[in-house]
DNA sequence: GCCAGAAACTTAACATGTTAATCAACTGCC
DNA sequence: GGCAGTTGATTAACATGTTAAGTTTCTGGC
């Protein structure tokens, strides 16, 4: 009933390898991918992108903001956070200024209309988060945070897991 | 030293929302970034992004896989696999036919070519997955991944979470 | 055997991810 | 005080994510 549709299923693995179910990279990326699909139709309805929402959210956060912190509160590269930041000025949500001490910073803040965006968006945004917790369970919600982050951790510090190198 | 350079980071919150910091996406996110991180130089050194590999894998596994099933396996959406398998076609990484039975479907294999890229990437890619299990902890890795799975479950499994839905 | 509707891809259009290159502004050093 | 080197930010170029529309082929009912 749920075997591989492929033909030949049977020991047709051809080269020495984890399979995708043992994929780090491959779970976690099933497993935000579950949980953005919730998000996602509340986002598009009021035509915002999950980027987008994310910069809105790091803004109302602060008073003021530099670009460069920005990207790295946001998890965004630069290139996209700039072309982000465009369309969301020119869409009124946010503003920015140049830095008086330092012309190449550029200091960002939201705007009032940005503030109502994120007004009308959050309430159903954090009733969804909290169905997700209510399902997985909070203490095991909190549990899975910790061991990502511990994830983070271990991987980023030091080694750069090169195989040649000789450590 | 660490602490945020935001301006007037005291309590300038205006919105009532979770932080950044409790963001499963975002957790999510990070974490996924982080293990690929490590991969992507070696992929990128023999020409492949992540989701060709993804695909070269999922075709070495298989004797033979229509593109649907494929999309499935290899968690890609219908557009973004048309457009990478025209690729690896192209450069005579994978092979591909029609289904006699119904002209629709299109038969997917890897070529001997593929194999040998992979035969060559494989190694490393592996040794880098051992760096990370044993840094991180191979129990821990493994309740993980149960922990990721049993999460896509609960959200997978009915609910469409809308907050209106009188369920 | 024909036709409406479904299914399997593919194309199209726009947004972001990723790396490299560019550009303006700043910093340190002589 | 001027220039090499650095930094903050954007632009460029290509690949994928995401949703919608289009194409070809099947399938079922008449």
């Amino acid at each position: 009933m749920s075997e591989s549709k492929a033909k030949g299923t049977k020991d047709a693995r051809k080269v020495p390898m984890r399979d995708f179910s043992q994929s780090l990279p491959m779970a976690l990326l099933r497993a935000r991918e579950a949980v953005m699909r919730q998000f996602r139709p509340n986002l598009r309805a009021h035509g915002l992108t999950e980027q987008q929402w994310r910069i809105l959210r790091a803004l109302a956060a602060v008073d003021a903001i530099e670009v460069t912190e920005l990207a790295r509160v946001a998890f965004l590269l630069g290139p996209s956070l700039s072309r982000i930041l465009r369309d969301l000025e020119a869409r009124g949500l946010i503003a920015r200024e140049t830095d008086a001490r330092d012309l190449r910073r550029g200091v960002l803040s939201i705007s009032t209309k940005g503030l109502k965006l994120i007004a009308q968006v959050a309430p159903n945004s954090e009733a969804i988060y909290a169905s997700i917790a209510r399902r997985y369970g909070a203490r095991k919600l909190a549990a899975l945070h910790k061991m990502l982050d511990e994830l983070e951790q271990s991987i980023g510090t030091d080694g750069e897991t090169d195989v040649d190198a000789d450590e």
